[in-house]
DNA sequence: ATGCCGCCTTGACCGGGGTCAATTCCACAG
DNA sequence: CTGTGGAATTGACCCCGGTCAAGGCGGCAT
């Protein structure tokens, strides 16, 4: 587990970090909590994918954010009023570790590890804060390379392994859009896709104003 | 200065907070700093009211979040890379002052302002994923309710000292559409609109599902 | 094999809300 | 009082993208 967000920690941090933490695995498809429920765990995602995300009275689904291996999430509830205030879903097999609110308690009194906790949380708010301006101010295609962008950074190949359909949840749309958006851009031929591999033209990330390195999450 | 944000500070903290900020008066319309803008002072907000939002390539900008009097914003660059994420600008006459990164690190030190402080971002946060949620999945009329509460909760009348352009984009919309949002509220007889003096039909605040008490923020 | 089911695609439809442009309505300066 | 400029309203237009419904296309259990 070697999460930036650990790394300032001494030995006996961290002892008692592997004392209060569990391992869990989850089958695509398995919830780890859901929106609402009591709790003040946090977890680190160790390998898979989870998709925290909001229902809406109608059923309509907002996703609020892809967490990839190595970050940590649902800090919130922690803090908060001890209830999680988005549902994690596993987006396909996953193994993550669920750190017990008191170990994290004490945990916080390291100073190092305060700093990084708190650029952590930082770097998420920053996060939605473009998250939110993206949703809003770029069209659907925009959003998509957005979406490769943070997965892969600007590169030629990325590989995504991910339904569609959550593909398409991720940028906030539907999968009929999002079918149609690919198959528009395979005709310019801006990509291609191949069974979970996605290859973009040559220069267009520089069209898209965007730089080498990893999407800035 | 009575944000809860200083509350747990003891008397020789408190001394050195008000030896270490500046106070700042904004005319409506004034910016306090520029999305990319280096600096990592942060601002408390003592009246008046700041608008923070991110430009797109194109022009087209979106607001982030209005900022309240008595609310700490921009945090976020004291932390992170020492710039601006967004642009701040004054919606009315304004006062707010302005806290100096170092200060702001020696008062870090102190354990309650840190859970204090802590605190203030995680419900920054998830306001955030609120948000998020609300622009994707609910229309207009929904956002404009929405924003009611956050003004004034779910009161009878509520004042809001605010151009309706701000209005618009703080519900992500453009000034055309509210307007005729209005129109349509009006004749329905779900509210009226006299001056900046909002009042709503009774009984509306319950349809929404939405109790007394002031908005989450 | 043959279902069945979930994912993806494709087509037809249409509605919310954005855009553009023309007025009207102030507030304020001179 | 009158001119001026920004705010707000109103109308006409239309496009992006969501919805609904109908197939393909596997994969997997029986």
């Amino acid at each position: 587990m070697k999460t930036p967000l650990f790394r300032g920690l001494g030995e006996e941090l961290l002892e008692r970090l592997s004392e209060g933490s569990r391992r869990i695995e989850l089958a695509r498809g398995e919830h780890l909590f859901f929106e609402g429920d009591a709790g003040s765990d946090l977890f680190v995602l160790e390998e898979g994918g989870i998709r925290l995300y909001k229902l809406a009275e109608d059923g309509q689904e907002t996703t609020v954010k892809l967490v990839n291996p190595l970050e940590a999430f649902a800090e919130v509830a922690f803090f908060d009023k001890g209830q999680y205030p988005v549902s994690a879903i596993a987006t396909k097999y996953s193994v993550a570790w669920s750190i017990s609110g008191s170990t994290f308690q004490e945990m916080l009194e390291d100073r190092a590890f305060r700093g990084e906790f708190i650029s952590t949380i930082i770097q998420r708010l920053r996060y939605l804060s473009q998250r939110i301006h993206y949703l809003t101010a770029y069209d659907v295609e925009q959003r998509f390379f957005r979406f490769l962008y943070e997965q892969c950074g600007a590169v030629e190949k990325c590989t995504v392994e991910m339904p569609k359909k959550e593909i398409a949840a991720a940028i906030g749309t539907v999968p009929e859009t999002l079918s149609r958006l690919i198959l528009r851009l395979r005709d310019r031929g801006d990509i291609s896709w191949k069974s979970s591999v996605i290859t973009v033209r040559q220069g267009l990330w520089e069209e898209f104003g965007m730089t080498p390195g990893n999407g800035d999450r």
